[in-house]
DNA sequence: GGGTAAATCGTAACAGTGTTTCGGATGTTT
DNA sequence: AAACATCCGAAACACTGTTACGATTTACCC
């Protein structure tokens, strides 16, 4: 027999997280191969046998930042208020943007890229829209909203995806004051839109 | 004396028109200095006189692309009804993003971290804001809607853009009709919010 | 006209990238 | 100990952005 594999999930996900600081800490054009297997004390090969090619280590780090951002989106506690909570997930949506802004530009970069129909793409973002859908479908049934459940649920999911791309992009403002002012404005627009106080 | 310059002006439209074709037929990362020189005659030399850097290519693409938006807006006329014209507005708007991917892409993502898309925006879009921002102030006039103008147009492109976003995902919906009525609902409930009827 | 000088052009080079090949190292088995 | 199967990473390949520089072309001057 051979000797002992060391190219195994485990080294994938030191590879990953090394992936997510480099990003972080020196943007996506500093995230190579050679850097990346470097960083996490291995060779570039090992890259390709774990991530397939750079696009795939790229889509991990898509994917590892819609999983973070679901997790602290699922921190929020349902409140008295199914609106206030939309509200709440909103908010939280947009510090994590300022939080992890390199992160944020990864998950947001390819704004309609005429990708392959890549269903897990569509998986990546399910968790966030999850909590978005159930926060929808609570002000629905106390009566706060009106509409069909889906497109209601539809367009508020849009409109935040929407607010963080233009974000992330710096495309909403100059002033933090005047871009968390949109966020407000824009969604509780939407809200009373559909019926919400 | 030298021989005849051909590192023109007329030579820069020539290659920024070769990388819009690029663009649109291979995408993004099929623009090459190389390829570019050849697709239009030239050596790389020339882009690089002409353009700068590659970065410089693509903000040239970025502002053409402004253009060409503010031009295919600037084409509808001004109806009875100010929302109305702004749902027609939104439709062309998404019309384009649809039809022009690759370009959008480049217009809506942020290509490089030294490029900061908000000052160059100001500069390239205006054409397109004033378009947008004007639709919205004949409806404030016209008291169909009340609010801040700016904060009006920010929320509006949003909600387009993470529409956009959702259609080319194919995450809006299965039928051509149901897709449909989620931009209408969507749209109308927004303006709506913002105090349209 | 012939020679000189200036200015332009594109070839070729440089460093660094994504990606793959392949020879040597490693451990197991007989 | 010898044979073997397997794994790893140094090195190679094609390509990228970018630039240095020699070849080439033109205008001018004597």
């Amino acid at each position: 027999m051979p000797k002992a594999k060391t190219r195994t999930p485990a080294l994938r996900e030191r590879l990953l997280a090394a992936a997510l600081e480099i990003v972080e800490r020196d943007g996506v054009a500093a995230l190579t191969a050679r850097r990346l297997a470097a960083e996490a004390g291995t060779s570039p090969p090992a890259v390709y046998e774990l991530f397939g090619d750079k696009a795939g280590v790229v889509r991990a780090i898509f994917f590892a930042g819609f999983a973070q951002l679901g997790a602290a989106l699922g921190e929020l506690r349902d409140g008295e208020d199914p609106l206030e909570d939309l509200v709440a997930l909103a908010q939280r949506y947009r510090r994590f943007i300022l939080e992890r802004p390199a992160l944020a530009g990864v998950m947001f970069s390819r704004p309609f890229a005429s990708f392959d129909p890549a269903p897990a793409e569509t998986a990546a973002g399910a968790a966030v829209r999850e909590r978005i859908v159930g926060a929808v479908r609570r002000a629905l049934a106390a009566g706060r909203l009106h509409g069909d459940p889906t497109d209601v649920a539809h367009a508020c999911v849009a409109l935040v995806h929407g607010l963080a791309a233009a974000e992330s992009a710096r495309r909403l403002g100059s002033s933090a004051a005047a871009v968390e002012r949109r966020w407000d404005v824009a969604l509780r627009a939407l809200l009373r839109g559909f019926g919400g106080g």
